[in-house]
DNA sequence: TTCTTTGTTTCGTAATAAGAAACACCTGTT
DNA sequence: AACAGGTGTTTCTTATTACGAAACAAAGAA
């Protein structure tokens, strides 16, 4: 006799996702107390300090006086899962290549649970800013590579993706309508490569090209992002998109016979 | 009344353990079913199921074709907890350079809980296998880098780690008696850099040089790895050292002043 | 088709996670 | 030095809930 006449059988663990809860706003917060985050998610400051109690136990929080962080056993799980990328390791080597001849920031970013994440980043000379980390992920719609891969995803994968997260605004430019999006991706397929002209950033460019497997699935996307002031015109329209495809067309054939 | 004898209150949680449990075993057999799952760590198929549904709800794990994998919020998280390393950025471009220079593996390496943790890796053009992997975890006493730091921990500091993890061999090479770690210690103190001649894998030689904060604390080391044909007498004992010192100088004036 | 194996759901109960409050510990203040 | 105010930690009790067993569903294979 459940007391609260809810549906009796939860299907989810309530503990797990207290922890993860913890763990989230840990990381929201960058660091934070027992008290801090028993307020923060409302729980009692007895069973925060047990579940960061358990966390620690397996390194994934650790305590640097008095205040608990995230630890590095998120890196590690999260570097196995990086590696089980197929191809990681050229993608990485080309990634590299790509900032070395463009001097901008470039990165490789594939999808997962519709959202888009960065498998490898790379700063080039001019050093630009960016939002980008190992691991981020961006909403797909938002950023160049996003639209890259999206365009060579299934219809019905692409609509999944959209009911799942929507199509939220970054800026004024970011494509907010369905219908809008589907006819960009449809011209980005013609095209070969996507334009981000500030739908992420203000005042930041990109310009994506999509990896494609072996069987024609679409394994992720490169990226080279830079400030609009640099990235306009021939090089933003054509040259860079040029060295882009002959590295990307370098590393298909790579993984073709591989 | 609890009715197994035990200590009545747990200080951890039992279901975050096995949610822990679970992630680490679909680790460790790359990626898994429910069935699978639930006959390796001994818990009903049932609970698994909750489990992975709980887990999978916030992207820690994912589905792919029946089989779970682990997901790449791990990554997200864990490359979060990269970003936070002060100076990281300045490390990683070190190591390239290092790399770069000397035409081995290179690794950049701190300690977390007693074990040494990879923070930033760059395999130069000589292309050298090597176990390491962003985020992988090592014992202390069996590499160059783990070393090195040790040697600039305080004594009991050590003497805490050597209690909590042991001195494990991994070749015949390793250090396993706690005194000859002590003396190689004070020598590498002395010396400024540490050796590791195959005590992690045979046939593998390596230089450590720490990383020192502005206050005299150990942030981590630098390791440069490469085969043991190619790294001995001069170039393994002064000519390597004297370029990564040199390097590590740079990045230690650079932290202090930013 | 039927049989086998897997993933998923249901349900009752025994285990246990959570809160409240006491305790311990530190730090700064008067 | 004593104290006050804030931590983190532990204790204890109860209501919650996580668990296993078994039923159910779904998907292949024979």
């Amino acid at each position: 006799m459940p007391p609260h006449g809810s549906t009796s059988t939860a299907t989810r663990i309530k503990s797990v996702e207290t922890s993860l809860t913890i763990i989230e706003e840990l990381k929201r917060q960058n660091g934070a107390t027992v008290t801090e985050l028993a307020a923060a998610i409302d729980v009692s400051k007895g069973t925060v300090h047990k579940h960061l109690t358990t966390l620690r136990e397996h390194d994934y929080v650790v305590n640097n006086d008095g205040t608990y962080q995230i630890g590095l056993t998120f890196l590690d799980i999260g570097g196995y899962a990086l590696c089980q990328f197929d191809g990681i390791k050229q993608v990485e080597s080309k990634v590299r290549e790509l900032a070395d001849r463009t001097g901008e920031t470039v990165q490789f970013s594939t999808e997962q649970h519709g959202r888009s994440v960065v498998l490898a980043r790379e700063a080039g000379h001019k050093g630009v800013f960016s939002r980008a980390r190992l691991g981020k992920r961006f909403h797909m719609h938002q950023i160049s590579g996003g639209k890259a891969i999206l365009a060579h995803l299934p219809k019905e994968r692409v609509q999944e993706i959209i009911d799942r997260h929507g199509l939220p605004a970054a800026t004024d430019a970011t494509i907010t309508s369905e219908t809008e999006l589907f006819e960009e991706l449809e011209c980005i397929r013609d095209r070969g490569y996507s334009f981000n002209k500030g739908e992420s950033t203000d005042g930041l460019h990109a310009i994506g090209v999509p990896l494609m497997g072996p069987e024609g699935d679409v394994l992720g996307a490169f990226a080279v992002a830079g400030p609009s002031h640099r990235m306009h015109s021939e090089r933003f329209k054509d040259e860079i998109p040029d060295v882009m495809r002959s590295v990307v067309n370098e590393i298909e054939l790579n993984l073709t016979y591989s």
